[in-house]
RNA sequence: GCUGAGGUAGUCUAGCGGUAGGGCGCAGGCCUGGAAAGCCUGUGGUGCGAAAGUGCCUCGGGGGUUCAAUUCCCCCCCUCAGCGCCA
């Protein structure tokens, strides 16, 4: 969320913002805000005023007591005090929640290379990268391909589990496995460190790394418990280091992790109906990086590079597009998707996404970074996160763009040492 | 799940109705040719103020009693130890 002070301070920069986004019924919240904010600063002066009283006259009753002094005036004043206070603190905490509830809903401020579009078919390709097979004979369906060659078992997993869940079995889990390896590896010789995280976390964790809708559309909540299945381990790592303060020799912090990825959302059918395109479970290989402002926006490009360098070495065609305004959500001040070529369809399907979230999340997260040589001086964190793999993707991408013929699939020769040195699958 | 012990500022620890004290760490200062040691100050959040300052909040969380709660009462959460169950 935003610093109620930049708000405070820029509320300028907020409005230019929603503009830009073409969000304009929120610009009532930020003029509401703002009065909201002002109304909290003179009940917090009152308040503060009555409590100092409060404070003084109990001291007073003591003093004057250990003296034996008559207290009965004291006490009469005294008695009025708790119900006056706690009139105050009763508007107080409500123009809190409300400037609260404001924050948890304003969005991001993007940054100004992101495009205005309205939705993802306004998204601004910026390269393409690897050579596009040509296929003179028509391409199996890669659930189907899967299924025949005894590699899933969609059907089965819909009736113990339901649509979206698939069983993987025999060369697609050492597929899965390689290309967790293969990226766990990468990333590790670049200073990434490889994080399992939990797989379930809190509702007030989530809160600070994620979206309020994304409650109801997006996770699982686990019945009786306050916990939700993670959708990405970028939730348990962006909230790993809640309410904590770096000091400035500790960041960059760069993190890789691994982990399943449970989501209800599925969306579109068509051609992805059976198959591990969109799908409720799924692993990822994810990086994550806390680091100081100035510092994010040269990172954000380096998280898109270390996701480019997998993808040409899986010698799987992409291009790389910048996500418009109508697309990028709350939390993002900055995405770029990488799209992997999808050549049953012709066209080429998101498998990265990689966002400088700047300050939005360490600000809910209150995530900050000290600098010691200027010991009083904490500002928020940036963070930033990048698939790396999300496993079923680029398998359903190496099933298709490596098919030959026979149906056989040929495995990138970049996983061949993580594969037993099999050149087929 | 049961029993017991705990949760105090970055960390350790004291206090157990009347302004939360000390050790360590860290930052700054004094001292020094430079350092160490020693000594002094500071250390979380927030409000007002140009600043110097000054006030409020913070003893796991939430309620209650009281003029006043870290302290007394109730509910909840978490941690540790032992036992039970368990891959």
């Amino acid at each position: 969320m935003l610093d109620i002070r930049f708000i405070r301070s820029r509320p300028d920069i907020v409005r230019a913002d929603l503009k830009k986004r073409g969000d304009t019924e929120k610009l009532e919240w930020v003029d509401d805000l703002l009065k909201k904010d002002v109304r909290a600063r003179e009940l917090k002066i009152e308040t503060d005023a009555l409590r100092q009283r409060r404070n003084t006259i109990a001291r007073e009753i003591n003093t004057a007591r250990k003296a034996g002094q008559d207290v009965t005036v004291l006490l009469a004043e005294a008695a009025d005090l708790p119900g006056k206070i706690r009139d105050n603190e009763t508007e107080q905490e409500m123009i809190a929640d409300a400037i609260r509830a404001y924050q948890m809903r304003l969005p991001n401020i993007l940054h100004e290379s992101v495009p205005v579009g309205k939705d993802d078919t306004e998204n601004v390709e910026i390269k393409r990268e690897g050579r596009v097979r040509t296929f003179d004979f028509e391409l199996q369906n890669h659930g189907q391909l899967a299924v025949e060659r005894g590699w899933a078992d969609f059907e089965r997993a819909t009736k113990i589990s339901g649509a979206g869940f698939y069983f993987l079995k025999s060369s697609l889990v050492l597929l899965d496995l390689a290309l967790q390896r293969f990226a766990i590896d990468l990333l590790a010789q670049k200073g990434y460190t490889p994080v399992i995280p939990p797989y379930m976390i809190n509702r007030s964790s989530y809160e600070g790394v994620t979206d309020l809708g994304d409650f109801e559309k997006v996770m699982y909540k686990i019945d009786g418990d306050d916990v939700y299945l993670i959708a990405t381990s970028e939730h348990p790592i962006g909230a790993m280091y809640k309410g904590e303060i770096f000091e400035t020799k500790d960041l960059p912090l760069r993190l890789a992790g691994i982990s399943p990825c449970f989501r209800r959302e599925i969306g579109a059918h068509g051609l992805d109906t059976k198959g591990l395109f969109r799908v409720h479970q799924f692993t990822k290989v994810e990086q994550f990086v806390f680091c100081r402002p100035e510092d994010s926006w040269e990172i954000h490009e380096e998280l898109l590079a270390n996701a480019e360098e997998m993808y040409r070495k899986l010698e799987i065609p992409y291009r790389v597009v910048n996500i418009c305004t109508g697309d990028i959500g709350t939390v993002a001040a900055k995405k770029y998707d990488i799209e992997a070529w999808m050549p049953r369809e012709n066209t080429y399907k998101e498998v990265v996404s990689c966002s400088n979230c700047t300050s939005y999340q360490a600000v809910r997260l209150n995530i900050k970074v000290r600098d010691k040589s200027n010991f009083e001086s904490k500002q928020h964190v940036h963070t930033l996160n990048s698939t790396a793999v999300a496993t079923s993707r680029v398998m359903r991408a190496i099933l298709e763009n490596f098919q030959n013929k026979e149906g056989l699939v040929e495995i990138p020769k970049i996983l061949r040492p993580y594969m037993n040195d099999q050149e087929y699958l």
